[in-house]
DNA sequence: AAGAGGCCCTGATAGC
DNA sequence: TGCTATCAGGGCCTCT
């Protein structure tokens, strides 16, 4: 589900609602996640207290009292509910789901608080919980992970050495995390449509001026995406409160064979299918 | 060693 | 109605 944007707004709205708050119980459903669940996770939650949340790329990180960090992704399917306990209703939605079509299926891991409890649901469980142990083994862990878009490390320095030589399109970096982290196919395809450049384009034939122009849109798309509260495709039923507006900021996303929201522009939107990804474009504005 | 492709998994939707 | 095929916001692994 989630890009950057819609893990910070996850992030937001957990840290709010967890944060000075103890794990009174932990309950594994299902340990069979994107990576098996250890067999101890839940001793290393329960009875500790919600320092913080901090996130990383598409990566949340959940700071425990002992010093010990759970970090969670949500992969393609991955939401988080927050359920009140004894009234059993959703009373915070950090997941763009409401109360009325709450799943039931594939719950697979759950907090509980005093109050309310927290509800890990993926049904496709490409996503995670992992326990990381200490600052250096969480620095470890986001080793292979390129800066985020808004890091002063992500400059036109590091763009255009780290494209010296590479024959791959520039769609494919954007989506690649060790380049830069934290883009997902939505947002690539905003920023290359907002920069004017065909997705395809290979990178070593970009000019120092367009990478500049994918560094900027990259931070403008993203920080206009949070800003809006994330993205919510695909249309839950009954849809309502936290819901994010990005979606209807999308000019190429999802428009295939809608015309171009380019001012003077009449073409239409093409989708094309590259390593399994769809992508969309303007052949007119994105050259 | 960079780059392409397959795979993990379920659910929604389109087409017959 | 009920089948089958295709597609989904991600990332890891393997092969060449």
């Amino acid at each position: 589900m989630p890009e950057l944007p819609e893990v910070e707004i996850v992030r937001q709205s957990l840290e709010k609602k967890i944060k000075h708050k103890r794990v009174k119980k932990v309950i594994v459903r299902n340990r069979n996640l994107r990576f098996k669940l250890s067999s101890n996770f839940r001793s290393y939650i329960q009875n500790q207290k919600i320092v913080k949340v901090g996130r990383f790329s598409k990566y949340l990180i959940i700071y425990l009292s002992d010093g010990h960090y759970c970090l969670i992704h949500l992969g393609m399917s991955g939401t988080i509910h927050i359920v009140n306990n004894n009234l059993s209703k959703v009373i915070t939605n950090t997941s763009f789901y409401s109360s009325q079509s709450l799943p039931k299926k594939h719950n697979h891991i759950e907090l509980l608080f005093d109050k309310f409890k927290v509800i890990y649901n993926d049904p496709r469980r490409f996503g995670f919980f992992q326990i990381i142990k200490s600052s250096l083994e969480l620095k470890k862990r986001f080793n292979h992970l390129g800066p985020e878009p808004f890091d002063p490390k992500y400059n036109l320095n590091y763009v255009c050495e780290y494209f010296k030589g590479k024959n791959k399109n520039i769609k494919s970096f954007l989506l690649d995390q060790k380049f830069v982290s934290g883009i997902g196919n939505i947002y690539a395809s905003e920023i290359l449509f907002l920069s004017k450049i065909y997705p395809f384009k290979m990178v070593n034939t970009l000019n120092k001026k367009e990478c500049h122009k994918i560094i900027l849109n990259s931070k403008k798309i993203l920080t206009k995406a949070i800003l809006y509260g994330g993205s919510s495709i695909r249309d839950f039923k009954n849809l309502h409160g936290t819901r994010g507006k990005f979606q209807n900021e999308f000019k190429v996303y999802q428009r295939e064979g809608k015309k171009c929201k380019n001012l003077g522009c009449f073409n239409l939107i093409k989708k094309k299918i590259f390593s399994n990804r769809s992508t969309f474009f303007c052949e007119f504005c994105q050259k």
